[in-house]
DNA sequence: CACTATTGTGAGCAATAGCTCAGCTCTTTG
DNA sequence: CAAAGAGCTGAGCTATTGCTCACAATAGTG
């Protein structure tokens, strides 16, 4: 098995559309065949006979393994667009829909596989490279929360940094479980449930 | 590579002493083993080594590799014992109290070996006898809250079921994440967070 | 002490998966 | 159109790992 902190870089530059095409195959049949098998389960050989190219190709765009899905997680990441926060409404009063603006991007960008997110998520072994890829984002979207709350009339918690991450992160997680794992009950009192304690934690005042 | 569910039983049961033994040695090499190298890469051979027993002693008391990481992994969900409900003060006026205790309860749980608990929630093959077994004892941790905060006059949700499941999880992912990957910041500013979400969450009105 | 049951040993088998490379086909270019 | 480079192929090499099994050692028993 190979380490992890190898290069993920492609060791070969597409220069025709053709080769560009060949990549997106790939890609888009690691996708399916991650999502379906597993991260261990989904074996190059299988991604390549799913894209219908031949191993080789594979190897030609990607050194291992490895860093196909890492190209997956980092396209997932850099394609949550992010709410503008400029477009949120942050006069007072509002604090509620502001948060569940959040929950909802939340959702949003957990729509269009959860089962690959999921694999993602939970299989994949992390290189120190992604991994750091994936800390920076987050600081992002920490930063981001953190001047939206810093900026809201409504907001009074203790510390203002550690409420942003808390909130990230748990928005972040409980969205994940509840679009990999489906529930019995329904999806709406989940979310309005999480909107609330995100809500009135941030509204504070006793 | 076997696949994750087959059975998980020992094929023998000791019946001596020294059998007993080897299998603790097992165990223990097992859980140094798969934290210091993760799951995909503490081979079984590492840990017959770790445990100074021969490869075959092994496979004496576990059908395969699976079965060691699920046992360790039962082990730790039997041993979280969790504060007795009744220990609980419920008057008025105590909910962050309760609360307080809760989160700590997780953060026992999560203080034997981190490193570990990492490896067994993030790389672990779970089978779907094991993944019963998980969902069933998170139903009663779930089911305690719940009556817990049935019973406590200053809870005031929408969805008890919702909230006990919310709050169950989150704690719990929360922790999870501030002892396996530990913070720059101060862990107390974490935890008081953490507590005041769910206090105020719970504590409702407006 | 002899006999049986239990426990322990470790070389090596079988299976699998990541990955290479020599040579082919297709595209571009002058 | 021909040469050169880009892209593609896939049989099979290499390495690893989970696991078996024939045998040895130890403990229990009368």
């Amino acid at each position: 098995m190979p380490s992890a902190d190898r290069r993920l870089q492609p060791r070969r530059k597409p220069r025709q559309v053709r080769a560009e095409l060949t990549r997106e195959r790939i890609l888009t049949a690691a996708a399916h065949v991650f999502a379906e098998h597993g991260y261990a389960a989904g074996t190059t050989n299988r991604i390549a006979e799913r894209a219908r190219i031949s191993i080789g190709s594979l190897y030609q765009y990607f050194p291992n393994k490895d860093a196909v899905l890492a190209e997956l997680l980092v396209r997932h990441i850099d394609r949550g667009t992010w709410t503008q926060a400029d477009q949120l409404d942050l006069s007072a009063g509002t604090l509620e829909a502001t948060v569940r603006a959040l929950v909802r991007d939340a959702i949003d960008n957990h729509n269009d596989d959860p089962q690959l997110l999921r694999i993602m998520i939970e299989e994949a072994p992390v290189s120190q490279e992604l991994l750091d890829t994936m800390v920076r984002h987050e600081r992002n979207r920490v930063g981001q929360v953190r001047d939206l709350l810093a900026r809201h009339p409504d907001v009074h918690v203790q510390d203002l940094d550690t409420a942003a991450e808390l909130i990230v992160f748990t928005v972040e997680t409980n969205t994940h479980k509840l679009m990999a794992y489906p529930r019995t009950g329904r999806v709406e009192t989940f979310e309005n449930e999480l909107v609330d304690m995100v809500t009135r934690y941030l509204r504070g005042g006793r």
